[in-house]
DNA sequence: ACGGTACTACGACGCATTTCGTAGTACGTT
DNA sequence: AACGTACTACGAAATGCGTCGTAGTACCGT
């Protein structure tokens, strides 16, 4: 329970990528993670689901390599991994994000 | 059985056409049509899966907005709504082409 | 040590999706 | 009219996904 792996930056996988975005949820934690100034713990997301679904969604989130989640105490700072999803699919988030 | 219904631009729905895109086969399709200069018949694409399962996310495609399909004889060609995309969700399409 | 907070693991349920085969329709050709 | 081609509609099976509750772990504060 201490450590969460990652996918390497050159490991990401546009099929993934697209079917982590393609889920309403998730899109609403993507939306507000790119709005945020800092790393948010789970716990500040606005969500119309239960935890165990909120977990869920990030675990998905995270291994398809979208966010980055690190413990800090007894919560999960996430952020949004811009530059590695920039890098590996250019435009992408950008057009994700400006959409509706 | 002679008219398809398409969505409007303005119509498009960022979910569904992430939704859309998130599936391997449909994937294909979709690159295949981008790299196509002229409209392409359904018989004319090299998908690993039977007929029927092709008719059905040629369909997904099109009720999501990516594609038009119009009757040319027994055949129905396929074209890629890059415009009205582009016009909608900006940079998304070339994105998702350019990836892999 | 105790309690509280933040999150996870697990199993379960319902629903949607993917897949296919069969039967059928529409159209062109002979 | 008869046939072949291209595609669809329908039903069925298998799989996957989103959702939740319960029980549990890890950490911090008192």
């Amino acid at each position: 329970m201490r450590i969460l792996t990652h996918p390497s930056r050159d490991g990401l996988q546009i099929d993934t990528v697209l079917a982590a975005l393609a889920d309403p949820v998730r899109l609403m934690i993507v939306k507000q993670l790119a709005n945020a100034d800092a790393a948010q713990a789970c716990v500040s997301f606005d969500l119309p689901v239960s935890k165990s679904t909120s977990t869920h969604h990030f675990r998905v989130l995270r291994e398809a390599g979208l966010i980055e989640q690190q413990y800090c105490g007894t919560s999960i700072n996430s952020t949004l991994r811009r530059e590695d999803l920039d890098r590996r699919f250019p435009g992408l988030l950008q057009a994700v994000l400006n959409a509706s």
